[in-house]
DNA sequence: GACCTATATTCCCGTGAAGGCATACGAATG
DNA sequence: CATTCGTATGCCTTCACGGGAATATAGGTC
């Protein structure tokens, strides 16, 4: 079942963290990581799992790998999705991530989800 | 994080049926088992599971055990339940097992949660 | 081509979960 | 008290997962 698929990627507090910090536009590993506060072997595997399972998507952007939520969610990872927004807000874990990925937000504004290095989309696509 | 938690129990497909059934209102361990069609064991070590974990209650009724979603819900179990709700609407399992409980609906509106034995409460209460 | 950086993958270990079988427990009934 | 019924628990095996250390890969730079 699709739907069990779906938990099974969101019982994990890193997991349920990247996607959080990923709803609102994409971002490179090495951010995601330093919002984390984990080690990459640790922030990387999580991503490939939920890759693998079509919850996030990515692409190469030079030395970068940036990801971000899929285009086209399914009904029930949309509700899921929507859902684990609204937990979010009042969790102190989700909170201080969201802090911190804030006080990165002029640096990815200025260059894009990977401020590491030249880059062309901004946050928050409408596409 | 509690959110984790209310995750790990909604990542089994067993477990989600269960949850799903009991929605409506407390069910016997007999009628559980009968519409999800799977062994004993497996339900009511999914139902274990479940109470150690604070998504149901149950209560000893003769020889039966009855089941049912705890009256007040943290915030978090209470969006996850809605959202599981939603999207069972148009799942063909859960639709199923809605269809065989709604069979067993006029039995348990005779006779309370376990038609197996006399029973005082009715389903859906409002309290 | 050598080297650096960012990220992924492999290998290993420990833990926990799922499923099944057998058995235990608790309540009712004779 | 023995039996039966409904349900729970213990034991076992299998398997997936989470985490870390080391290593591999891909792209960029000189």
């Amino acid at each position: 079942m699709r739907l069990v698929r779906i938990y099974e990627c969101l019982c994990d507090v890193t997991r349920l963290r990247l996607l959080a910090l990923l709803q609102p536009g994409p971002l490179c590993v090495c951010h995601l990581q330093r919002v984390l506060r984990e080690p990459q072997v640790k922030v990387s595997k999580h991503l490939a799992y939920l890759r693998k399972r079509g919850l996030v998507s990515c692409r190469r952007q030079g030395n970068w790998m940036v990801y971000r939520l899929p285009d086209r969610l399914p009904r029930e990872l949309a509700a899921n999705l929507a859902c684990l927004q609204d937990c979010a807000v009042e969790n102190p874990v989700f909170r201080a991530d969201r802090a911190r990925l804030d006080r990165l937000h002029p640096v990815i504004a200025a260059s894009g989800p990977c401020a590491c290095g030249p880059v062309e989309a901004s946050r928050n696509p409408s596409q």
